[in-house]
Parts: C-alpha cells; structure tokens; sequence
DNA sequence: CATGAATGAGTATTCATTCAT
DNA sequence: CATGAATGAATACTCATTCAT
C-alpha cells in the first residue's frame, strides 16, 4: 500500500506543476493576460504537454478554478458538530476562510478574479453556488435562532467574503498584516456587524 | 440654451463615447480579454479612430481609470461640514459611496477589476492613493474622539470598499437588489461592526 | 511684367516645399520608409494638401523624379560648343555633374536609391535614358575619333556614374571631402582610366 | 557520405530559405518595400514561422546583410601571397570582387542598397567598416611602393565600389554583359586610372 | 483652396493549438 | 508520453487616402 502512493504517476505531478505555475500567472494577469508558453515554461515543461493534460486553455483554468474551489469548499463547509450556538458557529467559518486565505492567498485572489469569467463552465459555476447556497443557511438558521438580526442572507455573503477578499489583496500590496490577530479583529468586527443587540 | 448644446465638440463626443465602450467592456472581461476593433465597433468609429483620441490601448485604459476614479473621488470625497459627529460622517461616505455605486455599478466593477492591473500608470496609481488617505484619515479622527474602535484604519477600508463592491458585485447577478433600503440596512451593519460599544 | 512674376502663385510655393520636404526624406529612407503625413508636416501643411498638388502618394515621387532628373540632365547636357577636343568634352561633362553633385547632393543620392524603384512611370524612366543615351554618344564619338579606348559605352558610363554617385555617398558619411580638388583629381583619374595611351 | 548528408538539420534549411526568400525581395524593393509574409510565402512557410528563426523584421535583414558582406569579405579579403607586386595585388582583389558579384549579384544589389539603412545595428555596421579599412591600407600600400598615384584612399574604393556596383546594376537591366571580359576591360581600365604613370 | 478628422486596409508580431519525431 | 517546430488566425497599431467644414 505504502509502495503503491509511492508510486504516484510522475504524470499527475506535471499535472500538479502545470496548475500550480497556471496559478501563479493567472492570479494577477488574469485569463487573457497570460499566454500558454508562459504556463508551459513556469511548469518547466514543454508546451505541446500542456495538452496532454488539458484540452484547451479554458480546460485548464476551469480545472484550476474547480480544484481551488473544491479545497476551498472542503475547508470551509467540512461538518459541523451540531448543537454549536450560532456565535461558535460563525467563529469557526470565519476561521476556516481566514486561515484558508492566509495560506492560499493566491487561490482567493484567483477565485476573486476570475467568478464571473465568461470561460468558466456549469461545473465551474456549480461550485460557486454550493458555497453560497451553505452561507445563505448558515445565516437562515442564525436569524431564525434570533442571534443574527434580520439581514440578506446574500448581503451577509458579501459583506463576508468582501472582508477576506480584502484583507487579502491589501495584504498582499503590503499595507495590511493578513495575521491571526487581524483575522480575530475582523472576526469581532463582523459578528458586531451581524449580531442581534 | 440651444447654443449651449450645439457648442458640445463632436471631437468630444467620440471620446466620450470610446470611453463608454471601453468601460462596457473592460468592466466584465478585463484589460486583455477586450481587443481594441471591438471598443471601435461598439463605440460606432473606425479602428484608426481610436488612435487618433489614445495613443496606445494602455492610454486608454489609464485615461477611463482616472477618469471614473476621479469621478468617484469628487462624488465621494466632497468637503464635509465642520464639527459632525463621526456617525453622520460615516452616514455621508457611505450614501454616497452607494449612491455613486448604483448610479455607475459598471465603474464600481471596472475600478474593483483593474485595481491592481500591470498597464496602469504612476498617475493613475496616484488617485487610488488619494481615497485610501482620505479613508484611513476619516478612521483615525473618529478612534481619537472615542467614536470608532480600536481598528486598523485599513481594515476599515478593505470592510467598507468589499461591501460596497460586493453589494455591486451581487447586484449585478441578480442575487440581490441593490436599492436604498439595502444601502441602509448595509451602513447600519458596518456601523456596529466599528463602532465603540 | 516684373509684377506678374513676383505673383508667383503661393500654391506653387506649397508644391515647392512639398516636393523639397519629400527629398530631404525619401533620400535615405526609401519611397515606403516616408508616409505622407510625415512629408506634410516638413512642408509645414495639412495632410489633406498634399493631395491638392499630388494625385497619390506614387504621383509625388514621380513628379519629384522627373524634377530633379531633369534639373540634372539641363546642367549636365547644356550645348557644348562644337569642334572641342574630346578631353574637354569630358572635362565639362564632368565638371558638370561634380557641379550639380556638390550643389544638389540630396538629389544625386535619390536618384541613385530610386533608379529602379517599381513605381516609377514611363516618362521618368524616359528622362533616365535620354541621359544614358546622350552620354554613350559622348563615348561613341571619342572612340571614333581614336581618343578614348575600345571601351562598351555603358561601362563608361556606369564607372562615370558610379564614381560621381561614390564620391557624393562617402561625402554624406564624413569619409571624404568633395570639394574641386578632389573633383579634379577623379577627373584626372577617369580620363587615365578611358584614354587612348 | 550519405550519413553527412542526412545530419543537415531541417531547421537550418528553413532559415536559410527564409534568408534567401528575403534577398530575393528586398535587394528590389528595399527594406520597407516587402512585408513579412511576403517572405513567409516565398520561403514556403507559414508567417509565424519567420518569428521562430528571427526576432523581428530587423533582426531578419541584420542576418542577412552580416552573412552577405561576410561572404563578400571571406571571397575578397582572403591572404594574399606576400611580396606580389601591387599589380597582382589589384588584379586579385578586382577578379575576387567581380567573381563574386557575377555569381551573387543580387548580394551586390542588396548591399549596395541597404548600406545606410536606420535598421542596421552596430554588428552589421562594423563588418562594412572591416572591408573599407582593408581596402584603404591596400592603397596605402600601393602609394608607399611608389606604384599607385597620391589619391585619397577613401576614394579609390568609391571608384572601385562604384564600377563593380555599377557593373552590376547595369547587367541587372540587360544593357551589358557582365562577364570575365567585361571585368578584364574594367580592372585595365581602372588600374589605368590609379597606377603611378 | 486648405484643413485635419475619419476611415479601413495593411503591417509586424503573438499565441492557442497541432503533430511529426 | 514528451517534445518543440510549425501553423495561421488574431492582435495592436500605422498610414494612404477621402471629405465635410
């Protein structure tokens, strides 16, 4: 068993490297900034590989676009312990997007730029939805407990991933320190943004 | 009157109209996704047109940045009255942030896109730094009367401006309606989550 | 009558500057290196004006061809006196071209790029041959007269050419000085080259 | 033998065709003259192709002019036996020049053509600067010996350049042969023109 | 007559994609 | 499987020419 992951494909490792450099260019120069040679070279592979992996160009982002998605959607929305107030409950989505952001800020710079790319697919876009759709309950059982005043679910949303989202981007141009300690203040902030009283 | 209208340049009006091209178009595909034939053709002029009013596609994206950036900042940023508490100035920036938000929900997407984009200029930089001053100076003074909590005033920023856009953002995909009521309901948020007590 | 020369009609003035603005150009870079609203603004007019005097762009090399072309067989094919030796016969010749080499540098180096240029018409080509021919006649006659060797008349003429179109090149580089003397001494030179004995 | 034969890369084939495609147009029509994929069509490959043998157009006629004058200074400027009289000297120099423009006349025209260009780098610039000196200290030579008259050197090689250019140019347009015997008559005819007495 | 804004075909160059090796 | 040379459509930009003022 130990043999057989050692033996991971050296193929899905240039599959790994390809989405990883895909990242790193597509981040801040977005889709059409970014040629596939240049993918191709930050990979270290050839560029007629590229297409052993990925169809097209657009394959390659939505690829890209749903694996960080996924990872996202697994960090954020993993179960809950039910019974949790709902003050708990909020403190450990914002810690699970706050600790995923920090780690991968480059994902939520990517995720931020590229939702409404006209390249992205159903499959892409389905992901997108299924965030929103665990937020917009999470918010619909707070108020219907009376510990989240009567707000949007999607204005919630907004307010909450404009807040990562821009912890992160400010973050990255240096004029913010993105650390646990601004992550808690954020925190605060927000759930005093929401809060009944 | 009638003299008055018939004074406006047609030279003018072309520029104003590749401006509005542009923006219709940056605003949703980017700097790299928009060729230039296809702001010629939805703006009703000939290719060589365009390059008879910008120099080079950069210049053109550099001129509607400041242009909608220096619109904002006049609408935004206009001289407040001495001597009102920090909770009527707070009310002020963010009406008229979401005001100018409603009105121009295109520049709003545009300036949130390109934010960061490698094509703009030190001039156009410049009018991003003039709002994050004015911002982070309106924070400061309300934390030294006791009015604002102990925040980073660019925290403040980053939770105020990805509101807004986010607002603007779900607006445009029909999940949310963007109306004054949702302006109102917003501001109130963001109040408790910075204010003291 | 003094009166009605000094009339001379501006617009001739313009086509005069037209035309001297398209040598100072077209004489290093080639027909296609100029455009024509660059010819415009050295003649210090609307691009539109050019074609007021010109029918194209074609219709101006042409034009300026035929002029210079025809200044330069005027100075060179003047009359000669009957009954001159033929060492005289070619010293006037010479000194001829030297002449309109030295005082019209520009113009020699034009003709020497645009000699076989594909736009071109019939009547410049025609004034290029009245010329070859005029000056294989000069030879024919000499060698009649056993003063000048059993020489092809077109290799008189392209040493003759090539030594006046040389000295005129190198001059413009800084290589050289063409002045009288180093007219003299090639005349000295050519006449060795093409003498009997 | 075949073996040799075989390990001729088909990629310096293409660039070689290219080089040859793009002599064949721009020794008529100069560098402005022809387009791109004017020379793609004539090689027999597509545009893009050029791109991936030459950065730019400039680098392409860069290529060519410093393989064509290096041709030409290979042929002309081999060593020479020392201790021939300046006689032999010239012979040997006028026969290898005239040898190589019989056999590349169309390098002749294009050099003699694109000598001046704005498009020339500093490489290609010195290898003209590498045959003028040559030339030059042959003269220099030939006057110490008491052999060549005082004449510029500068000017000897206008004269030289000038007949062999012409020579060309004129067999180009079918008013002469340019063969061994016209090129005999012409090194007499020159030799006349220089050589002490 | 003179102007210069407007035009769109044409230019150099890039880039997603294919395919022979 | 991997490669990278080859392709040609597409891009940003230029320029000869026209025409309303």
């Amino acid at each position: 068993m130990q043999t057989e992951k050692a033996k991971t494909k050296p193929a899905d490792d240039k599959r790994e490297k390809l989405l990883e450099a895909a990242l790193g260019l597509f981040e801040t120069r977005g889709y059409d900034g970014v040629a596939v040679p240049e993918i191709a070279a930050k990979a270290g592979v050839a560029v007629g590989t590229v297409y052993r992996y990925f169809e097209t160009k657009d394959a390659l982002v939505n690829a890209l676009y749903r694996s960080l998605k996924q990872s996202y959607n697994t960090a954020v929305l993993a179960p809950i312990e039910p019974g949790l107030p709902t003050r708990e409950i909020f403190s450990l989505y914002w810690q699970r997007m706050t600790l995923f952001a920090r780690e991968n800020p480059r994902a939520i710079r990517f995720m931020d730029l590229h939702h409404h790319g006209a390249y992205l697919d159903d499959e892409s876009r389905a992901l997108s939805k299924t965030y929103a759709k665990a937020a917009e309950s999470f918010v619909r059982d707070g108020r219907r407990r009376g510990d989240i005043r009567d707000l949007d679910p999607v204005m919630v949303v907004a307010l909450m991933w404009g807040a990562a989202a821009g912890l992160t981007k400010f973050s990255a141009s240096g004029s913010l320190k993105f650390d646990a300690h601004a992550s808690d203040a954020m925190e605060d902030a927000l759930w005093r943004a929401i809060a009944n009283d």
